[in-house]
DNA sequence: CCAAAAATAAGGGGAAACCCTCACTACAAA
DNA sequence: TTTGTAGTGAGGGTTTCCCCTTATTTTTGG
């Protein structure tokens, strides 16, 4: 098997010495360089790249959320994997938004962590399982109240006019498209910026987009 | 084990007489009643209430997705079975925003629709396994681009235009509130207009949005 | 069948948006 | 110094939106 070289940045020396000795077992694993904070992670990074990055998200000068861009865009060819306590699906979007390959929490087994560090190194992507199940329901429950109490006030006719509007069709458009007249499409319009309580059309795609009425097609 | 009731629709005689038949050889679940149209359906409901509805979104008349809020709130005991062959990220989060409980691809092996009618019967959640996957990619990558891409080509001030626009504030209100005069505002809300390549006011609110120029504060 | 809701259509007036062009200032970079 | 960009301001004209009212036809549900 290919020798992994890898580095690790982490406040705290005994976390730095467990992980040593956790990864003692695996010989194709290979700690090039500990790092305890990031002034000297960024000078080490300078000399040896490692295949993969262990970070912790918290150290003592900046945060590893802060250096990660700047790694990620300076070495593209370094796979960060994310080690921290931090469990908000918040903090593990951004960091997968900012070019990290993995996330994994203190407190995983070190199978887990020789799992991670060996799919981020092949290129792919390792997030913590019940960080998933964690991301998946946030995505899920968010907003539900706001959005199934507005829309099925309204009538078919009145659904299809605004998906329209919201694809910036003009009245005159919205007209020639359904068969209808200007002046229908435009009394849809207005009732439509009754019903929902909106100032203007803006308002009208907001709540259109908001209840998914663009997701057909 | 305890019997399960579900009913089915669908617009495919052919998809019902399978799923029939796929289910024959689980006794504790029985096939209710099955429709071919939302009409049907809603009827059908008012009379016996199923403990599991397997519903498809593509209906003749009305769309599985537009009485599905309805169905919710009028019976909420019934727990919701998606299955259609509608794969995206953005219906799966859409249906299940609106009370669905679980959602399946047809074309699943029997074993799964089982699992999926037993699983939402007592109350969890089932998601088609590659779907899951998709929604976190989904959250993952969406809005990386949009936020850092199109933006930058803005000047500042044409970004604080763009977030009244999207508050619904006219024209007059962005000079106010900018202090700057009406034609100023008029100004960079046109040049808005070029710069994004949007037809109107309309597709500068879908732009903002997907920045997420909406989301601070 | 009858009442209610939905969809259709229109008049008219005022406001806002849209689309050019032009012009001046400030400030920073080449 | 020249060039470029951002921000500001304005003229003038066309189109679209906004809001009110009224009214007929069609569809739907009890």
């Amino acid at each position: 098997m290919e020798t992994i070289h890898i580095a690790i940045a982490d406040d705290h020396e005994l976390i730095i010495s467990g992980l040593k000795t956790l990864l003692k077992p695996y010989p194709h694993i290979n700690i090039q360089g500990t790092y305890t904070n990031a002034r000297q992670l960024l000078e080490g990074l300078s000399f040896y790249q490692p295949d993969v990055l262990v970070l912790d998200l918290l150290l003592p000068d900046q945060s590893g959320k802060d250096i990660t861009p700047g790694i990620t865009t300076q070495y593209p060819n370094i796979k960060i994997l994310i080690l921290t306590s931090i469990d908000t699906p918040a903090m593990v979007t951004t960091m997968l938004r900012r070019g990290c390959k993995g996330y994994l929490l203190k407190g995983s087994g070190s199978g887990t962590l020789v799992s991670a560090i060996e799919a981020v190194y092949r290129g792919e992507e390792y997030i913590e399982i019940a960080l998933r199940e964690q991301l998946l329901q946030n995505v899920i429950r968010y907003k539900n109240q706001a959005q199934d109490m507005v829309i099925p006030e309204l009538t078919q006719r009145e659904k299809e006019v605004l998906e329209l509007i919201a694809k910036e069709y003009t009245t005159k458009e919205i007209a020639e498209k359904l068969f209808i007249s200007y002046r229908t499409a435009e009394n849809h319009r207005c009732n439509l910026i009754q019903k929902l309580d909106v100032k203007n059309t803006v308002g009208l795609v907001k709540v259109a987009i908001q209840a998914g009425l663009l997701n057909n097609e």
